[in-house]
DNA sequence: GTACCTTCCGAACTTACGTCA
DNA sequence: TCTGACGTAAGTTCGGAAGGT
């Protein structure tokens, strides 16, 4: 998907923001409609990495899309009881401004008490009645053990998040809770990244656009400097004002005679698009 | 076959707490 | 000591997918 990090919401429907780095199809701007939008993962979509060579017209692109892939849940369906952790099922109880999920006391109590004996963090306010909520401080072995975890698989099944949980002394909700806090903080520096790649881009295609645009006066005033039926230097008019390298040969006939393919700047393979 | 409902899950968004300069 | 910024744990909402009826 985005280069660095594997992530399958990638795939799918996408609205497309090209860079016109290249002349394929995937430049086009395509508009998705508003329902597809509203549920939308702002993502740039880049068929190759950023560092990949052999890509001679990296397709840079920044993408809406609508994830396809498959379903945790199929994988794992009804392997976890104790995962009935459906937000629409909760019942959600406000006391003061302080909100509590009822089914982390119901579900995940069962195998919480254990846990939590030992951490005695996330559940004092349960035990003694009052719902401020206390933040949880992740110590630093936990920390290292689940980012280890982490870079194995960004999403846990319920097996592996049990195991996880009893290995770390803490409930499967908190674990649950940090994965999902830990792959938004991945999309969204992902999505700086992103940011700050396709701003260096516009500028480098703002400087080239500019380059061209001189270099295009430039001909014009050299194209009327010199009266068309007189004849003309060969060297001087094929002659490219980007590398000052002499074009054309025998197989040039007009000196004005335009590539049979428009040449697109590749700011990635060559720093000049004339040459 | 399909329309509808339920359940489950992840993403996105939001809130609130702890830390630090 | 106060305060604002920041990081992050946790809550809420929503949509998609799959299974059952």
């Amino acid at each position: 998907m985005m280069g660095l990090h594997q992530d399958p919401t990638d795939s799918g429907l996408q609205l497309i923001l090209g860079l016109a780095l290249t002349s394929t199809p995937q430049d086009i701007i395509t508009p998705s409609p508003p329902s597809i939008l509203h549920h939308h993962h702002l993502t740039t979509h880049r068929p190759n990495s950023y560092s990949s060579k052999s890509d001679p017209e990296p397709s840079l692109t920044l993408a809406l899309s609508r994830q396809t892939y498959p379903h945790p849940r199929n994988k794992l369906s009804s392997e976890d009881p104790l995962e009935h952790t459906s937000p629409h099922s909760a019942i959600s109880s406000f006391s003061s401004g302080r909100v509590k999920r009822e089914r982390d006391l119901s579900c995940e109590e069962v195998d919480a008490t254990e846990t939590e004996r030992v951490s005695s963090r996330a559940s004092d306010e349960e035990e003694d009645g009052t719902t401020a909520r206390k933040k949880l401080r992740l110590t630093k072995e936990q920390s290292a053990l689940l980012e280890e975890s982490f870079k194995q698989h960004s999403t846990l099944n319920p097996k592996q998040k049990q195991a996880l949980a009893k290995q770390l002394s803490l409930r499967p909700r908190q674990v649950e809770v940090w994965f999902q806090n830990r792959r938004a903080r991945t999309k969204l520096k992902q999505t700086e990244v992103d940011c700050e790649f396709l701003k260096k881009c516009c500028e480098t295609l703002t400087d080239e656009n500019r380059r061209l645009q001189k270099e295009l006066q430039e001909l014009k005033a050299l194209k009327l400097a010199q009266p068309l039926y007189m004849p003309m230097s060969a060297a001087t008019l094929t002659m490219c004002p980007s590398c000052e390298r002499l074009g054309g040969g025998a197989s040039t006939k007009s000196p004005f005679s335009m590539a049979p393919k428009p040449h697109f700047f590749n700011p990635f393979a060559n720093p000049s698009a004339a040459c």
